[in-house]
DNA sequence: CAACGAAAGTAAACACCGTATACTTTTAGT
DNA sequence: ACTAAAAGTATACGGTGTTTACTTTCGTTG
């Protein structure tokens, strides 16, 4: 129908022009920050005057949210590549090219990851229902990891007290039986404690927020995660 | 003298009115955000032009140096305070009521947190002459504490092989042995894991990136909390 | 093939912003 | 009371997101 192919073409034209749009204002990001993404800007190195970026993005805060998508999808990709170029069995060898992947992506793409995970953008507001399936899909890997490893009988549990507050552990045990996420209480809470310390130890680097008592921050990101593996029992040989 | 009385009057008069537009900084970073700090909205509410603020500030850079360096301050006095409130030997009430004062101040004042510590604001380069001493007031009653406590020997200090880097282990020896600062590089070592481990709780929290599956989050910073204490050695009978 | 209609782009305007310059008012000391 | 400095104002420049109305481009159809 020739219907049907006048809106394939278009909404191909559309999309191409709408990565442009994303190259330059990502690329702008770089510069001068996610905060002061300007439509004026990207419109002028586009040779083009602001008001038609509005027939793309209906306002600023819509290139935004595609912009969080994409910085989403982009490091989950990459966690999902590093965890899959190991043997599926290789658990620790996984978990670790797992977190490298992620902390590299983000010190590679400080401004998309501070886009996602810095301050707020003042006068934006994420829609959640787009963002949050974006979101997941970065705990994805880490999760199924952490899932086979301890289905393999490989994985050091954290002690039945780390849980300690009854509430606490009831939502827990209560997520663990969700749909969808056969996972224990005590797998969730490691989950949730890596990644809280890995986003740290990003911040801390990314802001540049590190003590100046740190020193190197590679060899004290090194440090802090081989005895996080050692804890999980996830240590490579080679590391 | 008539020049000097001159003198202090105007800079008493300055002083006070620099104090009012902080004020009305403050209040606008709160609904805002830092990054959108407006010199004409400041202006406004003070029933004023806006190039009269240049009378007391340089430059726009200038008043966030000011606010700044405020907010570390302020940070730092209600560390102290929480510090000097418990009992000089209680070692572990010291240090849980230190650290809870760091992050109920950040909860209380997220907006001056996250100017201190979040995205820096685009345009804006921190002049760190002017900044570190007041980072540096923020760190010292943590480092205190653990000083005096290891010194009467309630301390448990990481294992040997904590530092298990040559290099991280040199460098944080050298800081250990720096004037004024009678710490191990155990002792180092320890302060500044404590410290990441806080900021990233307190980041997660303030910017709502805790994963849903954490739940609540003040049992969750509680459960975390009481690890750390419980590793040093430090925790308070009462909690 | 010419005409039509939708899509894309433009020009101009509005209300903001930080900041510089030049001018006026206020204020305090001699 | 006079003067000089300090404080504040008016105006302007170039920047921002966004809206409105208009024009141009271009693929489809009669």
């Amino acid at each position: 129908m020739a219907r049907i192919k006048i809106d394939e073409e278009d909404e191909g034209k559309r999309v191409a022009i709408s990565h442009r749009i994303k190259e330059v204002a990502r690329a702008q990001m770089r510069v001068v920050g996610s905060a002061s993404i300007s439509l004026r800007a990207i419109a002028r190195e586009l040779d083009i005057t602001a008001p038609a970026l509005y027939r793309y993005y209906p306002d600023r805060d819509a290139l935004i949210t595609d912009l969080i998508v994409d910085a989403f999808n982009a490091l989950a990709d990459a966690v999902e590549a590093a965890d899959q170029a190991q043997p599926p069995t290789h658990y620790a060898e996984r978990m670790y090219a797992a977190i490298n992947a992620y902390r590299q992506w983000a010190l590679d793409h400080r401004a998309d990851y501070l886009l996602i995970y810095g301050t707020p953008i003042p006068g934006y507001v994420a829609p959640r229902d787009q963002t949050i399936p974006a979101v997941q899909r970065t705990f994805v890997p880490f999760v199924r990891i952490l899932f086979e490893a301890d289905h393999a009988g490989v994985l050091t549990l954290p002690a039945e007290d780390e849980v300690d507050d009854p509430a606490m552990r009831a939502h827990l045990e209560a997520l663990a039986h969700t749909e969808g996420v056969p996972l224990s209480y005590r797998q969730v809470s490691i989950a949730i404690d890596l990644w809280h310390r890995l986003y740290g130890l990003i911040m801390l680097h990314l802001l540049d927020h590190s003590p100046a008592t740190v020193g190197d921050i590679e060899l004290y990101y090194r440090s802090k995660l081989r005895h996080m593996l050692k804890d999980l029992n996830l240590l490579p040989e080679t590391f």
